[in-house]
Order: structure tokens, then C-alpha cells, then sequence
DNA sequence: TAGCCGGATAAGGCATCGGTTATGTACCCT
DNA sequence: AGGGTACATAACCGATGCCTTATCCGGCTA
């Protein structure tokens, strides 16, 4: 399965055509003929097969265009990137959790940037946490913000606090939550997905059924949703602060929340830690950063926005 | 630039040594020192060196390793997807706007799975609406809900109106907003950055500068954060209905507010529609979809939430 | 300075890729 | 049924990929 294969599989995917797709790529038809068969002997799947009006996906080939796209996309992108990075700012790599990477991660990265000139070019990406070791370990992320991670066999880690804060079970304050709590409608964050996060740590102590779960796609609507009487959220206190001024929310008590959490920044240990790393971790101890940890929601600039990436490993 | 000469950059990076990325592959060292050869020499960059404490990567190298990464996973993710695929359900690549992703596909594509039986298998990705008939013409989404698309110039698109709906500007009860709008401090989600969105017109026709919107993570986050006083938010009335109706929000005039839009679903011309795009179109229709498309903000069970992914493109 | 270790390079062999031209075969359309 | 269009296959060939063994070179250490 080289590249070309995939170029001339897409191309006959989008254009209905194995001479049209021929004829873009510049080359006979045959080539392209045979392209397609080498991939189609290799996944055993026709991948596209003749139908009125053009070549149609089958089931097989369907899953693999948009595959095949990005991996073709990628080949591009791959020089491109390489070439840029000549002479260019350090690049440095933010693996955060979904929680983070909602309120603090892009306005923290931002004032990194800013702070350290051209010199630091940060970026964050969402990863689960038990994933998070292994992409440091891979040097496929640089810093990883989340919770503690366990003593790593290899030493190859470490593991500072950079924030403590306390996780709370919030409602809406015209519904009375009484009974166990594992039996109330639960509205949760993606984070609740993530079977390392805190917040699925609480749900799982109090035994809470995954069918009483309600996943939205931000934490942000998870508490909307509670502040609208539908259930009962897992919070970071200060995340929902100015809800609870405004009595919008209610804390709710549980059997273990409060509880106390601390974020954690993982990095490779300190001789084999990249400068950049080293900087953003002095950079975390900051008043400045605490205050960005402390206030939530801080947007950024338009020009500065950049939508959340999730960031994927390779076993 | 192959596959193999990328897992070997890939081990060598991350194990730090050219020997045991051999060992690892179980080949010969030369052979991975002869792949690296052949990266190196290609892109023109050193991509990793020896140093003190194994081979470390360029600035080059760095930002091709995330890259080589997805490409191999990707490559061993299409041959599991197309063999998952055999005698699979039929894929369904829905691709939405960014307010659209936040609220209502999640519960939309839930439904009309479960709706559907095991027979087809919808999924949603974010994308920009500029995008989107490029995605759809190119067979890399089956559906994109969105604006109305322009009509195409070859006919091959077709854009059907789902759902029709009001922009709003909000702002907090306890702020006086008076002066020219475009002076107001801005509140926006992810959707402030599409060009082709609803939101970014409302905000163009206004005349707000780019300095003077603050984005944030999601549009909830944004609407949230105009309820504590922070700002002015466009939003979609009906989605802040509860917000408006707890008196969190009020909704402020603005010259071009409110202002009518209508959703559209875009989708091949019927007669090259695939089978399953022609049910969704059908799904939307029915009332149980008007109704999830005007209730804001439902979640997904635990066990059926994914991510959101941002589709790309490849031109 | 000699020796060693780890990476780079050289040279050679086999397989595959990626292209060509020529030919076969399925399907649509009078 | 016949012709035309379009995809599949065959046969061939040069370039490259990918692996081997053998050798060279640059740093570190005894």
C-alpha cells in the first residue's frame, strides 16, 4: 500500500472514474487500472465497483477514502512542515485533558507564546490521561497537563503538581437530589470518557451506571444542563464559581465530593527534557499562569483561536 | 517517502538510537540507517542527530514525528477498517457546522442510527462551511448540514432547507449595551473563525473588528461567559431559550438582529445520492428530528459519545 | 594513541512499484 | 446482433525500495 496507490484510489472515488481520475494524474489508464489493483488484492475488497453513473464505494472502500485522504494529505503536509521548520521557533507540544483543554489550555498557551517571543511556538492537543505517558515517553507530546501519573517502571517521567482545586457534585438549586447518588441522572463532559480523568474517578466511586450518564459534547453544556434541573454534574469548584455566585448551581453533596484533585504537568525527566519543556513548566509557577488556572473561560483573540485537536498514539 | 522509511524515523526517534530501532524492526542497522538516508536526503534536513543521550530530533524532525506517526497509524487503521467493513453497515459521513456539532448532531445521528437499525451508520465531523461542497462533491461526507450552499456551477449538489431558525444578539440582564454595536466587546464560539458562517456574517454586517471578539472553546462556553457580563454573543434564539427564559440572557437589537437563517443540508443530486444519505434526508424531515433540533443541548448516552472530530480536506 | 562503539556509506541482490503498449471483456446503446 | 465505451489484464521494463554483508569514520575511553 504505497501512496500513489491511495492517490489513484482517491481519485477514482471522487471523480466516478478510473479514466478520469487517469487523465488528472497524467498518466494511462492502465497505470491507474493497476494501482487500483494492487489495492484491491491487498484488502481483498473490490473498494469501488461499476455502477450507473460512475464508479460507486463499496462498504470496504468507503471506510478507506477518507483514511486513505488523510494519509495522502499527510504525505503533503510532511514536506511542508519539514521545510518550514528550518530556522523556525521551537515547537512544543501540550497534551491536556478534555477539562483543561476547555478553560485554561488555549488562553495558557497564548500568554506562553506571547511571553517567550518567536523563540517558543506551544500548542495543545486533547489526549485521554492514560494515554498521556506514553505519548511524552514517545516524544509525541512535550508537556502533558492532567492528573498525577503513576511512577513510571522505566523512571523515564516525572510528574509535578502545578494546581490544586477540588472537584464538586453541582445541581440545579429548584431540584432537591436526595437518595443515592448513583441512582440521579448524571450530565457529564467528554472527560467522562476518559476512564483515567477525575471526574470518571467520582463517578466510579459512587458506582454511577453508565446508562445514567448523559455525555455533552463541552463540560460547559454538561452544566447548562444541570443549571436547567436535568441531573447532576461533576464540576471543578472554581470552573463553575460565577454559577454558583449567580445561583445559577448548587454544590450537591456526595458520599466522596468534595474531593481534592491536582493538576499534574508530566514531561521526561529533567536531563532528557527539551528546553522548551523546561520553560513551560517554570512558566506554570507563574502568578500569571495560576491566575489563568484560577479564572475560567478566558476566550482568545479571533486571529488566535485554535479548535481543539485530538491527539492520537500508535501502539 | 514510504511507509517503512517512516516507521523507522519514527522508532529512531523515539528510542532514541538507530541499533535498537533495528532490533526493534528485527532488521539489520544499516537498513534503518539507509531508510533514514533516503528521509534525510529527501526533505533536506538532518531530522534527528547524535547527541549526548541518543539521537535527538531536529526542529525538522519534531514536526515531522507527529506527522510519520499518523501516517503509519493510518495505514494500519485502513487495512482494519476494511476489513471491519465487510458485510458492515453502510458508513454515513454527516458533516456539520460548528454550532450545528455542538447541539443537535450528537442526539440527530444517535437517533437516526438507532432509527435505522444495524443498516447504516451515521457519524458527524465538524468542517467550515466554505468547505463543505467541497467535502460532499468529493465524496468525503455523504451530508453536510450547514448555510445553503451556493449553486454549483456543474449541478452536482443539491442544498435542501431542514430547518428555520433566528440569530439573536445576547448579553447579560445587568449591562446597558447602548452605542454602536461594532464598539462592544464580542463573545463567540469556534463558529467566529469559519468564514462562511452565519455568526461570522452577523459579525461582518455589523462591522466588528477582529480585535474586538474574544473566541472561545465552544459556543456555550461563550454564551456563558456574556451572561457574567463579559460581553455581547450572537446566538441561535432557540437554543438559548432556557438561558432567556431564567433571565440569564436578555436578548440585546442590534441593526441586523434578529435576523432569519435557515439550515440546509446538502447532499448529492438525487440521482448519484448514495441510498443512505437519501434516508437522512427523509429522517430530518419527520417531526422526531424537528423536535431534537429545536430542544437544545441534549446529551448522548455514555457508551455512544464521540469526539469531535474536524474534518479536513485535501485540495 | 589504540581500541571500541555506534552510525554512515558502499555494493549487490531480489522484489515491487509504477509506468508503458497491446489485448481481453463486460456493459450500454442504438 | 453489432459497435463503442470503459474497465481489467497481460507482458514488459526501468527505477526504486528494502534488505543483506562489508567497510569506513567520528567520538569516547582505557
Amino acid at each position: 500500500m504505497t501512496l500513489t496507490q491511495l492517490s489513484a484510489f482517491i481519485l477514482v472515488a471522487r471523480l466516478g472514474s478510473v479514466t478520469a481520475a487517469a487523465k488528472a494524474l497524467g498518466v494511462s489508464e492502465p497505470a491507474v487500472s493497476q494501482a487500483l489493483s494492487a489495492l484491491r488484492h491487498q484488502h481483498d475488497d473490490k473498494l469501488v465497483i461499476r455502477s450507473a453513473g460512475g464508479m460507486t464505494l463499496t462498504p470496504g472502500g468507503s471506510r478507506l477514502l477518507p483514511i486513505a485522504s488523510q494519509m495522502v494529505a499527510l504525505g503533503a503536509e510532511a514536506d511542508a512542515a519539514v521545510r518550514a521548520a528550518q530556522g523556525a521557533a521551537e515547537q512544543l507540544r501540550v497534551a491536556v485533558t478534555d477539562v483543561i483543554a476547555e478553560f485554561v489550555a488555549n488562553p495558557l498557551v497564548e500568554a506562553f507564546n506571547k511571553r517567550s517571543g518567536e523563540s517558543i511556538e506551544a500548542s495543545s492537543g486533547v489526549a485521554a490521561s492514560k494515554e498521556m505517558p506514553v505519548l511524552v515517553a514517545n516524544r509525541l507530546a512535550d508537556v502533558a497537563l492532567g492528573p498525577q501519573m503513576p511512577a513510571d517502571t522505566a523512571h523515564e517521567l516525572s510528574s509535578d503538581p502545578i494546581f490544586r482545586c477540588r472537584l464538586v457534585a453541582v445541581g440545579s438549586p429548584r431540584v432537591r437530589h436526595t437518595g443515592r447518588a448513583a441512582g440521579w441522572p448524571w450530565l457529564a463532559g467528554p472527560a467522562a470518557t476518559d476512564p483515567g480523568s477525575e471526574t470518571r474517578n467520582v463517578l466510579g466511586k459512587l458506582r454511577v451506571p453508565d446508562s445514567a450518564i448523559q455525555v455533552f459534547p463541552n463540560q460547559t453544556a454538561a452544566w447548562a444542563a444541570a443549571a436547567g434541573g436535568a441531573g447532576v454534574a461533576v464540576a471543578v469548584e472554581h470552573l463553575v464559581a460565577s454559577q454558583l455566585q449567580r445561583h445559577e448551581l448548587v454544590v450537591v453533596p456526595t458520599p466522596v465530593t468534595p474531593m481534592s484533585i491536582c493538576w499534574h504537568a508530566t514531561t521526561l525527566t529533567r536531563d532528557r527534557r527539551p528546553a522548551g519543556a523546561a520553560s513551560l513548566l517554570h512558566f506554570l509557577a507563574t502568578p500569571q499562569a495560576m491566575r489563568m488556572m484560577r479564572s475560567p473561560g478566558a476566550g482568545v483573540p479571533a486571529t488566535r483561536f485554535r479548535p481543539p485537536v485530538y491527539v492520537t498514539i500508535w501502539s
